[in-house]
DNA sequence: AAGACGAAAGTGGTTGA
DNA sequence: TCAACAACTTTCGTCTT
């Protein structure tokens, strides 16, 4: 657990969960998730003896693909290697050098504006570093294909951000991406399908728990509520009531049954406007909780109790 | 008066001939 | 390439709290 945060600013609860892989630190009293921008300052290595410690232990920047060239640089030779050369081997070199030049100016100057456009969004809606790292992978690879002639330069970045955290389960909706870039959901959704294709990157269907955190602090749920809608989740995935229908759906219908259980009530409109759906795709998924789980005795219990 | 409910028609995308 | 199809949305009228 880093350092900065020890206790919640909500609650002053010290109970904090630390998700290491989303970036997340969500206090377990209050739900509030506190910092999903983080850097893991920890060693990724561990060190068994001395040799081993220093030949594993580096220096330098690291190759990172948010810098547009990678943080290396390349250029075809040095001035001092054409003096070796002579005749055509001169000429070859010359224009050698006057293509590799013009293509990866080209190349570089979009990935230059792209990967600026791609941070900006990326720190917006405070995406942990390695999403922000596999989404740059992923917009170099299809500017490298030549999958962005056509499409405007945002628009896959938007589509590359959405792919990189739907591989990271750190979902966002296609809302939050739209509304953070600028871009038509649509548009997102046509380059993001269009770029997974072409670059054969496979993407499992999210899983509805993975909006649960979020959703569930930014209504200011309990914690017991919260875990409440993700073990609804379970069950409903059991029941097989999930394959088909749109994650965030399922997770806002768990969310406003919970909600219901724990005498925290929430208006469907509410949840909706959270989860980015509407209140008759809640109703839908609520009424087959309902059915299916046998759920309405906790909610008579908890309003008998009034 | 606000929220919940449900019917009906429309949208964009997938699938399979 | 087209039509059938499922999921979801929009809209709107009615019932409940």
């Amino acid at each position: 657990m880093p350092e900065l945060v020890k206790k919640c600013p909500e609650c002053a609860g010290i109970n904090l969960f630390w998700n290491r892989d989303k970036g997340e630190i969500i206090c377990k009293d209050c739900g509030l998730v506190i910092e999903d921008k983080m850097v893991d300052f920890s060693q990724e290595w561990r060190e068994f003896d001395s040799e081993d410690g220093a030949s594993k232990r580096r220096t330098g920047a690291p190759s990172t693909y948010t810098q547009y060239d990678q943080g290396l640089g390349t250029e075809v030779g040095q001035k001092a290697d054409f003096m070796k050369l002579a005749g055509k081997d001169r000429n070859k070199f010359f224009r050698l050098r006057k293509w590799q030049y013009r293509i990866s100016t080209a190349i570089e100057r979009n990935l230059k504006l792209a990967l600026a456009e791609l941070k900006r969004v990326s720190s917006y809606l405070k995406l942990p570093k390695s999403v922000e790292e596999e989404s740059a992978r992923i917009y170099t690879l299809a500017v490298q294909r030549g999958l962005v002639r056509g499409r405007s330069m945002e628009s896959v970045v938007a589509g590359a951000l959405y792919a990189a955290c739907r591989r990271h389960d750190v979902p966002r909706t296609l809302d939050e991406l739209s509304e953070a870039s600028g871009i038509e959901k649509k548009e997102i959704g046509r380059t993001y399908r269009f770029v997974t294709r072409e670059l054969g990157v496979t993407i499992l269907p999210s899983n509805p728990a993975d909006y649960i955190a979020r959703f569930s602090s930014s209504l200011k749920l309990s914690a017991e509520t919260q875990s409440k809608a993700v073990e609804i989740l379970e069950r409903s995935q059991k029941a097989e009531l999930t394959s088909g229908r749109g994650p965030t759906g399922i997770a806002a219908a768990a969310l406003y049954v919970s909600s219901l259980i724990h005498g925290e009530k929430r208006t469907q409109r509410e949840v909706a406007d959270v989860a980015g759906v509407t209140e008759v795709t809640i109703r839908n998924r609520y009424k087959e909780l309902l059915e299916e789980l046998d759920l309405e005795k906790d909610i008579k219990k908890t309003k008998k109790r009034r």
